[in-house]
Formats: structure tokens, sequence, C-alpha cells
DNA sequence: CAATTGTTTCGATCGTGATCGAACAATCAA
DNA sequence: TTGATTGTTCGATCACGATCGAAACAATTG
């Protein structure tokens, strides 16, 4: 009777609060362990595996083992934009958690989204590549040119030699609190432990907020003026 | 504890069988009663009545009273964004729907998203209008240049005379199963429609499908060649 | 080897939410 | 007015799925 896909599954599953808190856990792109993540959503270990398989058998999340551990990721950059955009619509209906607490106006400054950087400094980042021609866009697709390469190199983000098809070097990303793109993919990923590894800037105990020190402000707007 | 948006809210809105039935019938844009919708998703009257109640409340889906029906639509084209980007997702996950009619390939080629042309054909007509320079990308935004304007107002298509801050002129909006943008917007519709008014193409039943005409076909590639 | 920690399976419980029957309200056509 | 169509409200039922206790299983450490 219906034609395409079943949304309604793969919505079910994120519609669970368990689930929802463990999924949005994952987006700060760190690997979580099953009781890390049982804790985060505030259940029993058997129920935090119980929701771990069905995230898994949907293919939301993948898990490596290691040990007597098994760690959980979000299984790759499109269901971490999935869930982005979902923030996107859950926020414009209002639909804001009650503990609105004061993390908020940071969140929109700057935070992880996966794995790189989002918020207002990801989408001024990727303006700023995009207005100097670094990054040109090609229909969905991205593209880094050779000044780009030759501009990031020299200022010491590495990137591989050659673009591989399985995960490509520059993706963008809809921003849910900007409404903007920024950039994601390999380069959004070293770009972000660029700014991480020189202490420019640091995570926020578990949270998704990216916090940038006061030398790592003023070398950001350096780099990403306007 | 949390931060953010609650996901799981609007997640499990569309994770109920009989709204996101609801929801992808109103994907095909046309605007649908509350009894229509009852059918459509095989339950009784009162409970579309229901849901239909949570969906406006959320904020997904308007409603228009027009005499003693209540016409509803989708709220806008960032929810039927949400509900693409979801079906690209479900339909990755292998959860097709078991009834998975001969209908797939005629979806594929081309379909109604929301109020747009989506489908192998709206990602064409896309792509070209880029390749001609005729749309430019600027970050998120999509802008129409003055070339592009007067190549479409002489095809026929009818356009404001002025982009609206509220509803964009040019839009792009992710196709699910050709992960490549297509035109969505006022220009997005505006070439939909023109293309129905001909006769050049027209819409199958109560399906998202759009079929084009033999001389449709022509004058679209005709049109809309790489 | 035992002891500890992490994860899963099983079984049972329990609450939430979807569903429908029936009655009610509103609109339109005579 | 009466009758027909459309939509909603209320109440009760009922099934599905989330949850946890208990126990088994797996892997590491001492």
């Amino acid at each position: 009777m219906k034609e395409g896909p079943n949304i309604a599954g793969i919505a079910a599953l994120i519609g669970d609060p368990a689930r929802a808190n463990m999924l949005q856990a994952l987006m700060t792109g760190v690997a979580l362990t099953a009781s890390e993540l049982a804790q985060e959503a505030g259940v029993t270990p058997q129920t935090s595996s119980f929701h771990l398989g069905r995230l898994a058998e949907a293919g939301l999340v993948t898990l490596r083992r290691q040990g007597r551990h098994k760690y959980y990721n979000l299984a790759d950059a499109d269901v971490a934009a999935l869930l982005e955009a979902m923030s996107g619509i859950a926020m414009r209906a209002g639909m804001t958690r009650v503990r609105t607490g004061p993390k908020e106006p940071a969140l929109r400054k700057a935070r992880v989204c996966y794995n790189h950087l989002a918020g207002e400094y990801g989408v001024q980042a990727y303006d700023s590549l995009l207005a100097r021609a670094f990054l040109v866009e090609d229909g969905e697709q991205l593209h880094l040119t050779g000044d780009g390469r030759s501009f990031l190199s020299e200022l010491g983000v590495v990137l591989p030699d050659k673009e591989s098809k399985r995960r490509p070097l520059c993706k963008s990303c809809l921003d849910w609190s900007a409404r903007r793109s920024h950039l994601a993919g390999i380069a959004g990923t070293s770009l972000l432990s660029f700014f991480l590894e020189r202490g420019w800037a640091k995570r926020v105990d578990g949270s998704r907020i990216i916090e940038f020190s006061k030398s790592g402000d003023s070398h950001f707007h350096a780099i990403f003026s306007l």
C-alpha cells in the first residue's frame, strides 16, 4: 500500500528517550562503552545492552571490541547530520529540555559535531575558506583546492595525500544553531584536532562544548578572518 | 542533566506508524483533509484526529480550515527535508517496506518532494543550472543570477520580482535516492508547476511519482542538458 | 586458580500510548 | 427544520515495548 523506505522504523528507534540520550552522547564523537552509555542514559547496563543491540542492527551505531569493552560510535557523518537536523526542528518547535542550563550560549558558539567543529566558529571557518577559494562547492561535492591544501598544510593541519572514495576529504554539514554549513569530512576532523593538540581549544567535561583559550581565540580569528 | 533540544520528542512523534504514514502522504505536497489522512494511515477518523492534533502542536504540520474541512500540510520545507533525510538513512539500513512494488524505479526517476521536483530529474535540473552559472552557491545560501532569472522567465517560469526573507527564492534540498542536491524554494515550486501546467509531466494518483510525457521528456532534456 | 569487571540472556512486570466505540459539535444542503 | 457529512472529545481497552532482577557468560587481573 505504501511506497518508499520505512521512516517510522528509525524514527521510533531514535524516539525512545534512553536511545536518544545515548545517540546525543555519541554526538561528542568520542567512543563510549556500553556501561558508560548506560549511565549517560540513566538506565541499567542490561537495558543499555538491549538498546545498543537495536541501534547497531539498524546501522545507526558501530562497535569495535577492545578487550572486555565494547566501544560504540555513531555509524557515520550521515547519522550525525540527521540528528543535527532533528535538533533544529525540535528546537524550533520549542521542545527544549526542561533543564536549559547556562551551557546553551556556549554550545552555540563552538561545539563538536560527531568529530568536527560546529557552531559559530565552525561556520566562520567554513565561510572563510570558501571566500578565499580554498574550498569550492560543486553540487553536493566539496573540494579542497591546491591553494587550500597548501594553506592548511603550512599551518600544520595534517591531511592525507589523496582523496578516498569512502570517506570524503571535505563534506558540508548543516548546523542546527546557525542554520549554515560547516566543514565536515577528514579535513574537518583534522582541523579540530589541530586546535585541540595546540591547547588553543579544549573540550568541556562530557558535553559537546568546545572552549577556546584566550590565545586560541586570537589565533582562530587570525586564521579565519572574513 | 542533558543539554540541547529534545530530539526524542519529535522522533517519537514521527516514530508512530500511523503518523509516519500521514507525514509521508503529505510529502506529496497536496493538502489533505483529516479523513483522507485517516484512510491513508489505515486508522479510524478519531485516532487520526488525535494524531494530527499532536503533529500540529509540535509544529510539524499546519492546517487551514475551509468550510467543514480541515486541510493539512507539512509545516514547511525544513520538515520535508528532515523526512527526506530520514528516508535516506532508513533505506541504507535496509529497512525498506515489505511491499516494494514496481513503483520504486519510477520514484527514483522523478517525484515530488513537498512542492518541488526531486529524483534524477531534479538533480539534473539543479546541476544544469549550476553548470551554466544560472545558479550559484554561497555557503548555505543559494542565489539565482541575473542571467538565470531571465533564462527561466523567458521559458515561461513565473518568478516573484524580489526575494523575500521568509521564504527564500532558491534553496537546496538533499535527495535521498540520488544523495545529491536538488532545487527547492519558490523557484523550485515554480519550475515544477511549469512542467505540470504545460502537460509535459503529470502526477500519478496519490503517490509522489511524477510521470513525464514523451514530448515533456524531450523538452526537459533540451532545457536542462549537461 | 579464584576474583573482578563488563556485557548479555532470560523472564516477568509494568506503564505508556495507540486504538476504537459511542456520543457530541459544527457545517452544509435540502 | 431535518438529514447528511465531517471532525472532535471522552472513556475504556489492550498490546507493545521499556525496564529491571537474577543469573549466565566473557575477558582480564592477581
